[in-house]
DNA sequence: TAGGTGATCTTG
DNA sequence: AAGATCACCTAT
């Protein structure tokens, strides 16, 4: 079962990036469905968090589609080379959005090698979010999508106990200053496919 | 540990 | 119009 609107327009994007750990990423990768266990996530806040695209009223056309309804796809490359997926949460008019940073490949694992020829393992296919997009084919067309559509979803997974998941602040964003010490980065303790 | 890479945003 | 910056990855 596709996670459904309600989740995606929670107004805690904390709450729905722990949340999201155990589910399941779906990508229609030209008619092969390519799916990986999230294991690894990042909330971004348009309100007090510097680290956020969006932060403070920040509107341009990249952050366009934080502002908009809850359970879209935010696709934008990084350093020139790398697709990050996020997930844009709360409802409309409100730019939170969360970062997939890992996955666990389960389904064609096969095709996700092939695009991703340079990976010399199952481990390192999609241990990061540049790494993930280029396994699952998520490339800026994806931007804006609907995750309730039938191109880019994510499904109902297992259940991870609390106590499974591990915090800590997030990664890459020492620019953000006092909020790069937010403790909004969510992982499963249990699993090896955590970026490094 | 350093450099590649290009869209985005600011004028450093 | 140009320069700085950047939610990363790979190979030395």
């Amino acid at each position: 079962m596709p996670l459904n609107e309600t989740f995606y327009t929670n107004p805690d994007v904390v709450s729905v990036a722990r949340e999201l750990i155990g589910n399941v990423l779906c990508v229609n990768n030209e008619g092969t469905i390519l799916k990986g266990i999230i294991v690894e996530t990042e909330a971004y806040s348009g309100r007090d968090d510097k680290a956020c695209h969006a932060n403070n009223g920040k509107y341009t056309s990249r952050t366009a589609v934080f502002y908009r309804q809850g359970g879209l796809a935010y696709v934008y490359l990084c350093y020139g080379v790398h697709y990050m997926m996020n997930v844009v949460t709360n409802v409309e008019g409100h730019a939170d959005a969360v970062l997939i940073r890992a996955v666990e490949p389960i389904e064609n694992v096969d095709v996700m090698q092939q695009n991703r020829p340079q990976a010399r393992s199952v481990k390192s296919l999609t241990n990061g979010p540049g790494k993930l997009c280029q396994a699952l084919g998520i490339k800026y067309e994806h931007n804006g999508k609907s995750l309730l559509g039938n191109d880019i979803w994510i499904e109902n997974g297992s259940i991870i106990p609390m106590r499974q998941i591990g915090v800590s602040k997030r990664i890459g964003v020492e620019y953000a200053g006092e909020d790069a010490m937010k403790p909004w980065r969510f992982f499963d303790k249990k699993s090896n496919f955590v970026s490094k």
